[in-house]
DNA sequence: CCTACCGATCGGTAGG
DNA sequence: CCTACCGATCGGTAGG
């Protein structure tokens, strides 16, 4: 029962899993170093074997989730099919990895400094944005969609709205039934609008 | 050219109006009651002449804010005439009295206390929230907009997704036009949606 | 409205 | 991986 020479090698992956969980919940600035190595029952400093700053420890558990996601989502758009329905598969699994995805942007860009936060941008374009703005441009060259011609949206702006409808902002103001529900409703939004089509015989 | 009684009535205006300012540019957190205090060339213990606490003051910037929107909203609902026209008067001006809207609601849900976070939920809804979902309102029941039986949403709910489809979130992802060509293109998403129309007859 | 200062907390380092 | 500690910054107070 000796310690084998990759005894802790996952010192590391617990440090970024609870580090993941707590960002997650509170923010950066809420989350002090002490308190993600009191959660992983280490000393502070002990944080600093295993990640240079807390920027790069957040960074990392960044970019872990972009990496899942990215799989989830290239799985979807490979779905032969319906576009309208892997755009709603798409929104149920965004919120799942992003339950406040306003929080989570608000700290890229205010508490990482240039570089990291470039990096950080360019690993989401690519692994998110992508993939998802691929879908919306097959809708128009489907001819399901507008496209921007006929007043609709180019993919990748497409791809931000979506984002925007999905995050819940701050539950303070707002009360959804259901994570999910809420997303479909957002989703239906997007799609027909609000205003009375011009006909009403259905 | 003595000081009157009334000669430095408007410190606490300045402290307001500049602390109105900073905290708009940069949150709550990262504006220091020191950088307001120099802003108003005035020692940092001297703000407390003015306000208990940085909290407070912060409360007092956003309850004006409140009220001046609430009166321009006033007065764009009283306007005879359409209301698709009346909403894009409102997405004109919401933009302007918050340039990063998500940074507002992050630090009111995150930085003020539960009594304080409440009282301006509530003045929110009733200065802002309220006179736009009654546009809203008066679309469906002039027929303009779907009904929620219809498959629109409840005002209110409708009232939320526009705040998240005109709140940029941050630069460093998407970059627009102008400002005013956003809030009209979101509006017209918000209102058409992105759907093909049945049939291609114009 | 100022000077001086407090207690707490933070990210990060030294040295072992 | 620990103990001990640093320098900086913060909101807020004492006392005048």
């Amino acid at each position: 029962m000796e310690s084998s020479p990759r005894d802790a090698p996952d010192t590391r992956q617990t440090i970024l899993r609870v580090a993941q969980q707590l960002f997650r919940e509170q923010g950066f600035r809420a989350v002090s170093t002490r308190q993600i190595a009191a959660a992983c029952q280490l000393t502070q400093p002990a944080l600093y074997r295993h990640f240079a700053t807390k920027q790069d420890l957040y960074v990392e558990v960044l970019l872990d989730d972009l990496q899942r996601l990215h799989a989830q989502l290239l799985a979807i758009v490979a779905h032969e099919g319906d576009v309208i329905q892997r755009l709603r598969e798409v929104t149920h699994i965004l919120p799942v990895t992003w339950e406040d995805a306003s929080q989570m942007f608000h700290d890229i860009a205010h508490e990482l400094d240039d570089a990291r936060r470039d990096l950080v941008a360019a690993q989401f374009a690519h692994d998110v944005v992508a993939p998802i703005a691929a879908l919306f441009a097959l809708g128009v060259s489907q001819g399901l969609l507008r496209s921007v011609d006929q007043g609709g949206l180019d993919a990748t702006e497409a791809t931000f709205v979506l984002f925007r409808l999905l995050d819940e902002h701050e539950p303070a103001y707002s009360r959804h039934s259901s994570p999910l529900a809420h997303a479909e409703q957002m989703l239906d939004v997007l799609l027909h609008g609000l205003l009375q089509p011009p006909q009403a015989n259905r």
